[in-house]
DNA sequence: GTCTATAACTTGATAGAC
DNA sequence: GTCTATCAAGTTATAGAC
C-alpha cells in the first residue's frame, strides 16, 4: 500500500502526486524520479512504460478510496443519505482548503486520456465505478426513505455527475459558488424525491 | 472568424482541433504547424508563446458558441425548456457520432490547465459564464412555468453541471448510459419543480 | 508575413556495470 | 534491484534571409 516505503512504492505515490498536479503528459519521469529519490533503472525495473506506471497510480487510487477518501467522510455520520452528503462536503473542503488548485484527480485524468490509452481508461472507469457503488450502497440503505420507483443506481450516477461537474467549475470560477448551486439543487431534488408519495 | 483562411486563422483552427484532441501539453507546435500548412516564423509573427496560442483558440471557442453550437441546434425550437434539452441532446449526439471519443472541449482544457495558465483559466471560465448565461435565459424566458422561488441562475449552474459530469462519465464507459443516467435525473427534477406549487 | 535552419533543452527509454 | 551514462527523438522558441 501507499505507507510502505519500498522504491516501487516512492515511485508510484510520486507519480501518483505529479500526474495529479500536472497530468500525465505535464508531469515528466526526470520530476518523477526526483520526488521519489529514485533512479531510472529502478523505474523501468518495475514498469515498462510511462502508461505501465499511470496503470499502477490508478490501481492505488482504487485502493485509496475506501481508507483515505470515505473512512475519514463517514467515520461519524451513519445516516446514509447524510453519507452522501458527508461525502460532497469532503469535495467541498478540499477546493476550499486548496484554493482551487486540485480538483478530482480521477476526474482530470478521465478528460486527459479520454481513449488514447485503453488500458487507462478501463481503471478509470473502475475507479468511477466503485465511487458509484458506495454512492448506490448509501441510497439502498436509506430504504423506503427514497420512493421504491426511484432508480437507486442512476440516481447515484447523478450524484457522481453533481460532483465532477461542480468541481470543475468550482475550480474553473476559483469560488465555491458553482459547487454550492449545484449541490443545493441535488440536495432540493432529493428532498422533493423523499417527500413524494410513493408511486410503485 | 474560422471560416476564413489567413494563415492566423488556420494556425488557430489546427490548434483548436489538435489541443481537442491530445490537450495542451499533448499536441505539439510541430504538429499544428504540419496540419495548419504553416511555418514556425509564421506562428511566432502571431504569437508569442504556445500559451498565447491556446488563449486564441478559447476565444474563438467563444466566438463559435453562439452560431455554431446553439443557433444549430435551436433553429427549430422554440420552446426554452425544450431548447435545454435540445443542447444537452446536442452533446448526446456528439458523444454516440464520434463513438465517445470527444467530450466537451472546454470541459478538456478546465481540467488540464486548472491554475496553471491563469490567463486561459480567465478565457475557459468566459465560455462556461457564456454557456450558463444562454441556459439561464432558457430558464427567464420559461418564465411562470417555472415557480417563482427557483433560482434561475443555480438552475443553469446545475444544467451545466450535469452535461459535463455526464459527459465525462460517458466518455469514460464509452456508453451513453451515464449521461442519459443524468439527463433523465435533471429532467424528472424539473418536472417535479414545474409542477410544484409555487411557494413565492 | 513567410521561409529555412537551428539553438537550447527536455522527453521517454535503454545499456551495462555493480 | 540500483546505479550512472547516454541515446535518439521531440520539445518550444529564435535568428535572419527573403
Amino acid at each position: 500500500m501507499a505507507e510502505s516505503n519500498t522504491t516501487r512504492d516512492r515511485i508510484v505515490n510520486a507519480a501518483r502526486e505529479l500526474f495529479y498536479e500536472h497530468g500525465f503528459a505535464g508531469a515528466s519521469l526526470a520530476d518523477i524520479l526526483k520526488k521519489a529519490e529514485a533512479n531510472s533503472g529502478s523505474l523501468y525495473h518495475f514498469f515498462k512504460s510511462k502508461e505501465e506506471l499511470l496503470i499502477a497510480v490508478l490501481e492505488l487510487y482504487k485502493d485509496m478510496m475506501q481508507p483515505v477518501l470515505l473512512e475519514p467522510l463517514w467515520k461519524d455520520v451513519t445516516d446514509p443519505i447524510e453519507r452522501v452528503w458527508a461525502l460532497l462536503g469532503g469535495y467541498r473542503q478540499f477546493l476550499i482548503m486548496t484554493d482551487y488548485t486540485y480538483g478530482c484527480p480521477i476526474g482530470n485524468l478521465a478528460l486527459e486520456v479520454g481513449n488514447h490509452l485503453p488500458s487507462a481508461r478501463q481503471k478509470i472507469f473502475e475507479n468511477f465505478e466503485n465511487w458509484r457503488l458506495a454512492v448506490r450502497r448509501c441510497l439502498e440503505d436509506a430504504g423506503a426513505r427514497l420512493p421504491g420507483d426511484v432508480d437507486r443506481d442512476k440516481l447515484a450516477t447523478f450524484v457522481l455527475t453533481t460532483m465532477e461537474g461542480g468541481v470543475m467549475q468550482a475550480r474553473t470560477a476559483k469560488s465555491i459558488e458553482p459547487f454550492d448551486s449545484s449541490v443545493e439543487m441535488l440536495k432540493d431534488y432529493f428532498a422533493r424525491l423523499m417527500k413524494a408519495p410513493d408511486r410503485a
